[in-house]
DNA sequence: AGCCAATAAGCAATATAGTTGCATTACAAT
DNA sequence: ATTGTAATGCAACTATATTGCTTATTGGCT
């Protein structure tokens, strides 16, 4: 995703010990400047190193556990992961094209959204806001 | 979901034919004031009617296709279903429960977002933008 | 009313995404 | 080198959704 990140250091920022397989799952998800299906990682990483499905999605499911790794839902079945919100990163929304199912990030400002009065009132824990945009992607459009 | 509707009408305000499995579906996902799954659906109508599960499926994606029933991704693996936006009933977004699995309905004002300038530039169609916030939810925080 | 065509619903099989339990391997500390 | 712990692999399994095909229902026509 970005030169400020160095994939290593990003694992023991949050206590994880570094392997192979999860500095190559962190790179392949922040390499990319959109988000993966889970298959999709696999499948990337399938074709140059040995690595088995589940341990992909149990990877996937550490780095979201520690945060450096964001999960998020399409308007179709799979989830997709990104590289999670931090300094040089802000939060932003997302597009996804219900005819190829292509996640794209959006412009942070893009489309923004005031959360501390909902905070203030509302009588459970938010831990996140997603936002989502779907629709079909341009290069679909020009299919059609 | 509110005394304003009346689900034949509404079926045949979208050119649908009424049928009493049409209704059924429609009834069970418009009598909940949140969404639910498409399991939850057929559990529920099961009870009282004879109807098979990928009838319900089918139900629900001719009426989202017909755009009065919208469906909502959540955290989790299965989508849920809600009255789509109308006249008496605006958009909003949606709390989704990590715990249990419960979506509630947030009040329309409590997040709202501008799309006007992200529809001025944006390059594809934008058929919706979907807002849900993800935690834990007042009765799970109880239980822990 | 009875028949026909079209549409809806049912049923079984299958697909897709993700998860679990247990065996094996790798690695760090001694 | 040995051992304990954590990571990975493998196979089976679960949940959710979809497909292909058959059967039932409905609405229009005579």
């Amino acid at each position: 995703m970005c030169h400020h990140c160095n994939y290593q250091e990003l694992l023991t920022s949050v206590k994880l010990e570094t392997t192979e397989s999860r500095l190559r799952v962190l790179e392949v998800v922040g390499n990319n400047s959109f988000p993966l299906s889970a298959g999709d990682i696999y499948k990337t990483l399938e074709r140059s190193v040995s690595i088995n499905r589940v341990t992909v999605y149990r990877i996937l499911d550490l780095l979201v556990d520690h945060g450096i790794v964001e999960r998020l839902s399409t308007g179709g079945r799979s989830a997709y992961f990104g590289l999670a919100p931090n300094d040089y990163h802000q939060p932003h929304p997302h597009f996804y094209c219900k005819q190829c199912g292509q996640m794209d990030c959006l412009n942070p400002d893009s489309l923004t959204v005031k959360v501390e009065s909902l905070s203030k009132t509302f009588p459970g824990r938010i831990d996140k806001v997603e936002i989502r945009v779907d629709g079909i992607c341009k290069n679909c459009l020009k299919q059609n």
